[in-house]
DNA sequence: ATTTTAGTTCACAATTTGGTGAACTAAATA
DNA sequence: TATTTAGTTCACCAAATTGTGAACTAAAAT
C-alpha cells in the first residue's frame, strides 16, 4: 500500500499526540494507518510493509490494539489471513475510561484528606474542593455521555 | 521531617497514578509529599531529605512541578532559602488542560476525515461521529467548569 | 508428507529516561 | 575578602522501554 505525503504527515502527528499518552510509537502508527488508510481491511503483511515494521513489532502492535480494543479482526472463508480493521465505536467507551482515571485520583485525594492533619485548616479546605470539583465534573460528564448515547 | 507509613503509602499510590501519565516518580513523590505533609510549606533540603533524593532529582523535580503550576514558592525576609508549597486553585485550570488535549486529538481526526477517501462511506460517517461526540463531550465540559467557577 | 502461509515468541540491541552527585553559580554572611 | 548557603547544571550510570529478526508453531496447500 503507497501512503501520499499527506497521509504520512498525519499517522506522525497522530502518533506524536498518542504518544504523549504513554503509547508506543510503533503502536501508534498502526492505530494512524486504519485512520488515514484508503481501505478498511487491512492485513498483517500491508500493515509491517506500508510502515516497515519488523514482524515482531507488527505483531506486538496489533495485538496491544486488539486488547485495548481499538481495532478487531474478522476472516474470511477459504483464507488465512486476518483482516483487521479500527473499531469505530469504542470511542465514546474509550472516553469514559479516560475519565474514570480521573475519578480514581479523586479517590486517592479523598483518602489523602481523611488522614491529613488538623493543623493547616486552610489546605484542607481546599483539598476538599478540589474532590468535589473533582466528584462534580465526572458526574457531569458522565451524564453528557448518557445525554448523547440517548440522542443515537 | 518524619512520615507515617500511611503517608508514605498515600505518596507511592499518587506516584504510581501519576507515572501512568507519564510524570517522573520523583515527580509524582514530591508533589504527593506536599499532599500529605503536615506542613504546607517545605524547603528544599527537607524534600530531598525526607524523600531521600539527590539535589539534581530534587530540583528537577521542583522545577517541573513550578512550570507546571502544581506548586510555587514564597520567600521570607531576612531567609534565602525558598518555601515552596502546592497551588491548590490549579485544579480546575489543570483539569480544563487536561481535556484540551482530547480536543487536540479531535482536530487531528478532523483533518484526517478532510483528507480521506470518498471510497469508504460507512468508515468516514463513523469518524465523523466521533469527532461530533469529541466535540460535544468538550462542550459539555466548558459548560460544567463553567456552571462550577459561578458557584463559588 | 512436504512446503507454504500467517503469524507468535523471544533473546538481543538500541534508545530513551530518570536519577545521582560532583562541580558550579550567585547571593548572603562572617 | 573568605566562607557558607541555596540551589542549578551537567556528565555519567542504571534501568526500563521499544523494536528487530531469527527461530518457532500451527494450520493450510501442494
Amino acid at each position: 500500500m503507497v501512503l501520499t505525503e499527506k497521509q504520512k504527515e498525519l499517522i506522525e502527528q497522530f502518533g506524536v499526540l498518542n504518544e504523549k499518552y504513554g503509547l508506543p510509537p510503533a503502536e501508534c502508527r498502526v492505530w494512524g494507518l486504519f485512520l488515514v488508510a484508503d481501505k478498511v481491511e487491512l492485513t498483517f503483511d500491508e500493515i509491517m510493509e506500508t510502515l516497515h515494521l519488523s514482524k515482531g513489532g507488527t505483531s506486538n502492535a496489533l495485538n496491544r490494539l486488539m486488547m485495548t480494543h481499538h481495532i478487531e479482526y474478522i476472516t474470511k472463508l477459504g483464507d488465512k489471513k486476518r483482516y483487521f480493521r479500527c473499531k469505530m465505536n469504542n470511542w465514546t467507551q474509550m472516553t469514559k475510561e479516560n475519565f474514570e482515571k480521573f475519578d480514581d485520583l479523586n479517590i486517592i485525594l479523598k483518602e489523602i484528606l481523611k488522614t491529613r492533619t488538623t493543623k493547616t485548616p486552610q489546605f484542607n479546605q481546599d483539598l476538599k474542593e478540589v474532590t468535589e470539583f473533582l466528584d462534580f465534573v465526572y458526574k457531569e460528564l458522565m451524564i453528557a455521555i448518557k445525554k448523547w448515547e440517548n440522542k443515537r
